[in-house]
DNA sequence: GCTTCGATATGGTCTGACCATACTGTGGTC
DNA sequence: GACCACAGTATGGTCAGACCATATCGAAGC
């Protein structure tokens, strides 16, 4: 007999209480906006301590499915939100700084995930009033961090304009914990009437409503701004 | 005068904690193994309660830093760890729940990746055992759940392949988080002769090192196994 | 040398208290 | 009636202190 024994699954309290309101979630067809009970009385309901409801809490901020707000009124208490992309953001950020990934990987992703948001924005034909905004941003930088701003912006459009939601998360993240290696890269750069020309390029491509065009584009930008990681 | 004031920024406690912990991991150098100082003796340190020290523990262990294990010895207390996958699983399974993201929006993420992914693995030349593995594992399955279970190892496995990490914690928690569907779609369409064949056209590509047709097969495959979201 | 069992350090949980915040409602004032 | 000042109150945020379960360590005993 014997057989591989399985590890008792130790399950912790505020593990349940995650478990417990992601199911209330799902049955009741909660929506972002949708007020969660007070801690206190959740705590109760449940059962539990108010830590361990707090510590579930603290999970689901960290997740970017709720939001705390202290005080009183139909505003205040634990709200359910929908922002992937700050949770993304922070996960990104402490696995840079936790060198369990590499800058070299992240942009490589990032291309990836680009050429794809490209082409969905030019086959979709979507509006591009925020890529030229952002466009003109760089146009009126007067330092590097500025222009970062506002090409972070224009990608950040792009991603918008393919019309998926975590694309659009996942590009805010990406370029969020990497801001300050852009900003050392145009630095570097120096001229940035390159990358100009390459935005243009884009923009054109998805104006155009070509694909391909579009992620080539963009992938040639890419190799423009990060040379050394070609 | 007056100029746009910036709302004051509470910063809750739980949160200096965390930035603290940041701070020092980059400052000290630490890595994944590492271990943190005792909850109790961190609160004396910062001078805060226990509390707020477990809050920012639960913060950094929802996004695949830390590892608590209870006990004594050197591998007990807090761990620095480097799950990223699991944290991005976690963060997709609740928002695809909060309907704040739909199975097309994912699936459409997925190709653009998994595309890159291909690609990279092709040129790279990478070992290719792991996929030959999981694709006798599919040819074996008596179930769709099996099935799946080996289809995703698969998928897994050629993102590994792509030797990029991020690329392969994304596919990870994808593929986790519509597991679901996954079965679903396998059951619908019966016949997974079409999507073995696939396979063993991805797997050519990868073997002959032909990166483009590497991504469009596995755009192909992708297309025949949700045909509704085409 | 080996086993046994207490000491100890760790995270996990609970209780109860207090604070800061922000709305709510009441009462007074004009 | 409209407005304003203020006490009331529900909320999250924080703290202190206790107890429990677990896993190792170490000394005592065989």
């Amino acid at each position: 007999m014997v057989a591989d024994w399985q590890p008792v699954r130790r399950t912790r309290t505020f593990e349940d209480v995650i478990a417990q309101i992601e199911r209330r979630i799902a049955a009741d067809g909660l929506k972002a906006g949708d007020r969660l009970p007070a801690e206190r009385s959740l705590a109760e309901q449940l059962g539990v301590s108010r830590s361990s409801v707090r510590e579930a809490m603290r999970v689901l901020e960290t997740l970017g499915v709720v939001s705390s707000q202290v005080g009183r009124g139909p505003d205040a208490g634990a709200v359910l939100t929908s922002r992937p992309d700050t949770a993304l953001t922070d996960l990104l950020r402490l696995h840079l700084g936790l060198a369990s990934l590499e800058l070299r990987e992240v942009i490589d992703t990032r291309l990836m995930i680009e050429r794809g948001a490209a082409a969905r924005a030019a086959s979709a034909g979507s509006d591009t009033t925020g890529l030229a905004t952002a466009l003109a941003g760089m146009d009126a930088a007067r330092s590097a961090e500025e222009f970062v701003e506002h090409d972070t912006a224009f990608h950040c459009a792009l991603a918008d304009a393919s019309g998926n939601r975590l694309i659009a998360a996942i590009m805010r993240s990406l370029r969020d914990s990497m801001r300050r290696y852009a900003v050392e890269a145009v630095t570097r750069l120096g001229d940035t009437s390159v990358l100009r020309a390459d935005h243009e390029r884009i923009l054109a491509a998805v104006r155009a409503g070509d694909p391909d065009e579009a992620a080539n584009a963009v992938a040639e930008h890419l190799a423009h701004a990060y040379p050394s990681l070609s």
